[in-house]
DNA sequence: CGAATAGTGTCTGTTAGACACTATTAA
DNA sequence: TTAATAGTGTCTAACAGACACTATTCG
């Protein structure tokens, strides 16, 4: 095998060479009624001032990629838990014009509920409507007023891969479940999976393909408050509980 | 937001904190007959002497993740050039025993011919049969001679990831014609197919679910030197000239 | 001609979309 | 009663597995 010196001295003994920063992001998801939205942070200093960028951090040493997720999850947005899978990694060389930054990006989903107790409110935080482009592989966000947000950095690229990887997952598996309460409407399941695709579902096939799936279980009860015919709660039943 | 110091303090200048080292490691992955293969490298030295590893390398200051890749592809396994998609990347603490490394793992796939140039003949190198135990989530090396090999590190893991990968992208992706000549016949496209899955398919049903996404094109071609009646030879046409 | 594989036609069961229909609740 | 949504029954088209069949080539 031919290798340079420098590729050798690199292979043997790295601590030479200066190495890259890497951070965890996050791509914090919930659904709303029919629409998609992510957690941003606006960014009050350069670079990228005035724009909004996912939360992240630097990997401490001791400390493994899963792990700094769920301390970005707890420390930047007060969240104790949530359905967590990595999502990809972004490396190029100039994607921070600081330093260079490889950065491990992860993806939580959670219900519309346990935002209660983020502080979306407070102004430097929002939880934006993401609104995809045709074929998705180009996104756009906006406030609560409907006003557009800048994104910073590469993040409108890492959430048009959340959403992308969403789409794909969400036949074969149970993320539906993630962004949804212990208890949910066959309704609330179908705009789900609307908000993630993007286009409407037929009613009457979509209720049979989930209950032929044995994925759920009727509680008997019934939601509360609606305006017409409450309709049944079910629960997920995880593959090991079947 | 309630941070304490220390976080504070990483999160501003990080350079004052140790960094983890980043690598790229390759999966490199073929198919002859039914059976699915990946290249590794035996280690003489420490940490795990006598095991066989995945091959990679530090990423440079100034290279994209993606270049490492080729690097890697280029000067340690002489390959100019392969189907590249980055696959996961893995960063528990202890990984590797000598120090903290992150590694962002990519698989590469190419037809068995293309590996012609790589010298497999030589001892520290092999074209490792991967046999996948059950379910997929434990696999299982072999060399040419059907002696289980032990696998360094985590590499156990991160090839199951990419058997794993393969299998869900087989269908509603074009991985497997990364994995086949320009032209191929029906059965060979078969047999790509159940040596990712694992199991066997039936002919007509098989031919029938290609012939009809109209992303083959006849050649009016045969295969020559075949012992019985020549199949006709296939061109894969990629959805930007359809 | 015989062996072996290439390639086809057809039956059947499963599944998804479409759409019309009944059921139940609050006001 | 009315408006609105919950939930069901049925028709049809698409598709995959199974299997038997014909076709072609080499020796």
């Amino acid at each position: 095998m031919a290798t340079t010196e420098t590729e050798f001295l690199r292979d043997y003994d790295p601590a030479k060479f200066e190495r890259p920063s890497v951070t965890v992001d996050l791509v914090l998801m919930t659904v709303s009624g029919r629409t998609l939205r992510a957690l941003t942070i606006h960014r009050d200093s350069h670079p990228a001032a005035g724009k909004w960028a996912l939360p992240g951090a630097f990997v401490g040493i001791d400390e493994s990629l899963d792990a700094a997720a769920k301390r970005i999850l707890k420390d930047r947005a007060h969240i104790a838990s949530a359905y967590l899978e990595q999502l990809y990694t972004f490396g190029d060389v100039h994607r921070d014009p600081r330093m260079r930054i490889i950065t491990v990006v992860y993806f939580a989903l959670l219900p519309e509920a346990r935002f209660e107790n983020l502080r979306t409110q407070s102004a430097d935080r929002c939880l934006a409507k993401i609104e995809v482009d045709g074929t998705a592989d180009r996104i756009k966000l906006f406030d609560g007023d409907g006003a557009a947000l800048k994104v910073a950095f590469d993040h409108a690229d890492i959430l048009a891969l959340a959403v992308e990887r969403l789409r794909g997952k969400l036949d074969y598996s149970d993320i539906a479940f993630a962004l949804l309460p212990t208890e949910f409407t066959l309704r609330q399941l179908q705009e789900v999976h609307e908000a993630i695709r993007g286009t409407q579902l037929n009613k009457p096939a979509f209720r049979r393909r989930m209950l032929d799936k044995k994925i759920l279980k009727a509680t008997g009860r019934f939601e509360s408050g609606a305006a017409f015919r409450p309709a049944e709660l079910y629960t997920f039943v995880p593959e090991k509980n079947r």
